[in-house]
DNA sequence: CGCGAGCTTGACGTTGTTCAACTAGAGTGG
DNA sequence: CCACTCTAGTTGAACAACGTCAAGCTCGCG
C-alpha cells in the first residue's frame, strides 16, 4: 500500500520542479498546503486510464512508465524523477488516455487540480513553461509514432536501448529495471522477438546483457542500426 | 504561387479564432498590423518538415493535412478551418517535426512567432485556451499511436473513415478530397491494401463509393470493426 | 486520340506473431 | 536441505499479416 506524508517544505524541496520559483513563496505555500506525497513501489499503480484526472502529478523521484492498455499494452515512455506526469490530461480532456505505474521506487506530489489550474491561470510565466512541457511531449510521441510506423524490428529495439542509455541513464552503463515484455511492449513487438533481438545485439558484440546488467558497447552502431530501421 | 494579403478586419472575421477575442480589441489590432493572409492551393506547402517556426500558423478556412515525411509518409492528421495549425511548434522546440500541406484551398493567417509569444505570456486566459488545445492534440497523438499499433488493416481504415465523417466532414455522404494512397498514408498501409479493403467494404455494402463520392451506408457496422480492430 | 495519374487485382515474398517446449533462478513450505 | 512451483527468459517452427511487384484498367485532359 502506498504511504502517505505531508510536504515539509515544497520551497527548498532538492526534488521541486525547476520552474516552481517562478510562483513565488505565498503560492508555494498554497501548494505545500494543499498537496500530499505518496511513495508507489515497483509495480503500482499511479493513474489508470479511463479514470478522471482529479490531481496534478509530479514525479519528485523514481521512474516511471506511461502506457496505454488495450489487449497489447504500448509503452509510450518512461517519466523520471523531476516532471510532470499528465499535464495534457489536466489541461485537455480531463480523462486519462493512459496508465502510469512504477517501475521502481518512486514519489509522486499530488496537488488538487483545482488549486494548479488556478495557480496556473494566475502566473502566466508558470503556465508558459508549463505549456513548453506539454509541447514537447507532443513533439515526443510525433517522433514515436513515426518511428513506430516507419521502422523494423531491429530499429525499433535500437531506439528503445538508445532511449534508456541516453535519457533515462545518461550512461552505456545501466542497470535494465524493465523486463523482457516491457521491453517489446516499449518497441511494439513481441517479447520473443525482443528476446531474439537482444541475442543478436549480443552476438555482434553491440552489446553486452548479463541478466539486468546492461552495456551498450557500440553506441554508434545501435545509431545506424537505428537509423536503417 | 500562394497569394498574399493583409487583414481588413481580424476583430470581426468570421473566420478568427473562437478564443481570439480574449485578447481584447488593442491586442486584436496588433495581430491585424503584423499578420499576413496567405492562400494555398491544393497540393502546396505550408510548412515543412526540418524548418523553423517564424510564424503562428491559423488555418481560417480549407483543410490540410499534417504528416510525418520519411520513406514513408504517415498523415497524422487532417485539420480544418478555424484551428491553429502548429501550436507546439510555436511553444516547444521550434523546429517542425512534420510538414503541412493543402489537401483544398485553404486561407492561412500567418502572425510572427514573437508577437504570438508575447500576446500568449501577457493574456493568461488567451494561453489557457491554446494550452487546452496543444493538450488535446496530445490526447489525439495517443490514441492515434495506440490505434496503429493494435488494430489491423480493417480496423485502421475503418478508423480512418470514421475519422473522415465524424470529424472532418461531419456527415455520412462526403467528396473524398484525398487519394487512395493518403488514405493509405492516414491509416499507415500500402496503397494496394487500402483499395482492397475499400473494395471489401463496398462488397459487403457498409460503404458505397463511386469514384470520390462516398456514402458511409452502415457507420454502426465501421465502428464494429474499428473496435475488434 | 493518346498520354499519364490514379486506381485495381492477383501472385508472391518478407516480416513478424503465435504456439509450444524447454531452461534457469527465486521463493516457499515441509 | 530438498522438492515444488512460479515467473522470466529462451529457442525453433508453423502460420498469418502485410508489403511489393507486375500487369492492366479508367478517366480526364491536352
Amino acid at each position: 500500500m502506498p504511504r502517505l506524508s505531508k510536504p515539509e517544505s515544497c520551497s527548498r524541496c532538492p526534488y521541486r520542479w525547476k520552474y516552481m520559483d517562478l510562483l513565488g513563496l505565498p503560492n508555494i505555500d498554497k501548494i505545500q498546503n494543499n498537496c500530499i506525497i505518496i511513495k508507489f513501489k515497483k509495480g503500482e499503480t499511479i493513474c489508470k486510464q479511463g479514470t478522471e484526472v482529479t490531481h496534478a502529478l509530479y514525479l519528485a523521484k523514481g521512474v516511471v512508465k506511461l502506457y496505454i492498455e488495450g489487449k497489447k499494452n504500448l509503452i509510450l515512455k518512461l517519466i523520471k524523477g523531476g516532471s510532470y506526469i499528465d499535464l495534457q490530461t489536466l489541461f485537455g480532456d480531463k480523462r486519462y488516455k493512459y496508465s502510469v505505474v512504477a517501475t521502481e521506487e518512486s514519489m509522486v506530489c499530488m496537488t488538487p487540480i483545482d488549486l494548479m489550474l488556478d495557480l496556473a491561470k494566475e502566473n502566466s510565466e508558470f503556465l508558459f513553461e508549463l505549456t513548453k512541457t506539454i509541447s514537447n511531449t507532443t513533439n515526443f510521441v510525433y517522433q514515436k509514432i513515426s518511428d513506430l510506423n516507419r521502422k523494423h524490428l531491429r530499429g525499433r529495439l535500437a531506439d528503445t536501448l538508445i532511449y534508456l542509455s541516453e535519457e533515462i541513464y545518461m550512461s552505456n552503463n545501466f542497470h535494465l529495471t524493465l523486463t523482457r515484455n516491457e521491453l517489446a511492449e516499449f518497441s511494439s513487438m513481441s517479447m520473443e522477438n525482443a528476446v531474439r533481438i537482444l541475442t543478436e545485439f549480443r552476438k555482434d558484440e553491440i552489446i553486452s546483457l548479463n541478466g539486468r546488467e546492461m552495456e551498450i558497447i557500440h553506441p554508434e552502431m545501435l545509431a545506424r542500426i537505428s537509423e536503417l530501421g
